[in-house]
DNA sequence: GGGTTATCGGATGTAGGACGTCCGATGCTC
DNA sequence: GAGCATCGGACGTCCTACATCCGATAACCC
């Protein structure tokens, strides 16, 4: 009907097109070499300088924004992220979420995942480690202890003792991958029920991976690690078996 | 100013009620117990029943898109996802390339989550191996090699002896994230150009490693792994120090 | 009557405008 | 000079209108 019927492009699918935006607002991040912290231009002058609409954009970025690509303060601008990987993380609990209904599969391969990680890496870690390292995963162990001689919960110090573990790798994406999983697997944990299981044991566990780490014996760290790990896939497997 | 403070809800940051709208699409699917591929409700529908307008649940719909979470089809509807891996990819992407201005650290911790999986999990995966699986492996090598020979380069058959390694295991998760992994390198390595490694030479390794494997050698396999990944480390090394 | 094509309805995609909200910065008052 | 009010810019939300796409129904032709 109308007679601006000069589009060019054979549109592609409209999925296609967003992606190509976000592609878009990545690459002119890169070539003018915009660091981390740096600003961008507003959603204004990106729509026009993109010829897209204000609220396409805004799709797009907000996507940008949940990977970690971009940070956006209200009322002040948008900014090059340092990093960031809590959508992905809010992605794959759903999914392991969802996949509890059936067979607890995805639950099960994230478990796996996490397990080659860190039985594979721990040895590297415990070279380059430190002595003030060191001491503070006994402290993370020793926090443990103490919550579970008061009966209570300790997810968090449980974490804290696993990323600890890690930390002397310097290795950034490691930690944000590993607390991704955590993440996942606290929240598939409070799914499946608080469970029977045994707060001292499992503090006992993690003094014991402590005291391999101490002790300098990589393959018994690797190997109590995987131990670890199989008492978490045993839980799962019971909680989808009800 | 107005008299209408009787907003119930002290507000806080857009982004926490962004991210909460897109956890409460989340519950939702949750909640009604659909399936990979079932129907969500139309954007009006829903917007309708999480209070709010259909342009900011669109931002939060284009968000799960990205992450894996719905598929979203033009003139259709929404449906649950079965899995997509994309969005991290190009995010993770998007970090490697920026780093790569500077030390390319982010780029070089990468290739070490990577050695960690391959390297720690081709035991695991050996062990539950056909015979068919190996000789699509050694078919993979065969690949390369001729590639190498007619002087062309290889990237996705070098993706796809790596993914045949692990397929054995038989774990989704494993696949996609080293296919991201493998994603965000090959677009790093066309940005740090094509370098002059020695094809052949290439090729070689990974008969190397298929050998390792083929004669049940998990040691030597894991180690020539590693090896491989130290070529790449220093690949990385040597874009980022010109 | 069976297969093909045209039309229709519904759903998503895009655009633009209007207004609210937040933040930092400027300038004023005390 | 310190504290505070105001201002302007930028993001957040909503609404309306129209474009585009897809599947399904219905009309059509053979």
């Amino acid at each position: 009907m109308t007679t601006s019927g000069v589009v060019p492009q054979a549109r592609f699918s409209a999925q296609a097109r967003l992606r190509a935006l976000q592609s878009d607002i990545m690459e002119l991040i890169l070539e003018r070499e915009l660091e981390a912290g740096d600003p961008l231009p507003t959603e204004s002058e990106l729509s026009v300088a993109l010829g897209v609409g204000r609220n396409t954009l805004r799709e797009s970025l907000k996507v940008l924004q949940a990977l970690g690509v971009i940070e956006i303060r209200h009322g002040f601008g948008m900014f090059v992220a340092p990093s960031n990987f809590d959508a992905l993380a809010d992605g794959l609990t759903f999914r392991g979420r969802l996949s509890l209904r059936h067979q607890g599969l995805e639950a099960l391969q994230l478990v796996d995942v996490r397990q080659a990680l860190e039985s594979g890496l721990i040895g590297s870690s415990m070279d380059v480690m430190t002595p003030e390292q060191l001491a503070s995963i006994e402290e993370a162990v020793k926090q443990m202890e103490d919550l579970a001689a008061a009966g209570e919960n300790f997810v968090a110090a449980d974490a804290e003792f696993h990323r600890r573990l890690f930390e002397p790798l310097n290795n950034e994406l490691l930690i944000n991958l590993m607390g991704v999983f955590w993440k996942v697997y606290r929240k598939i944990h409070v799914e499946i029920g608080p469970g029977n299981e045994d707060l001292m044991k499992t503090a006992a566990m993690h003094r014991n991976i402590y005291a391999a780490v101490a002790a300098g014996d990589k393959a018994s760290a690797s190997e109590l690690l995987n131990r670890h790990f199989d008492g978490i896939r045993r839980r799962i497997g019971e909680a989808v078996g009800d």
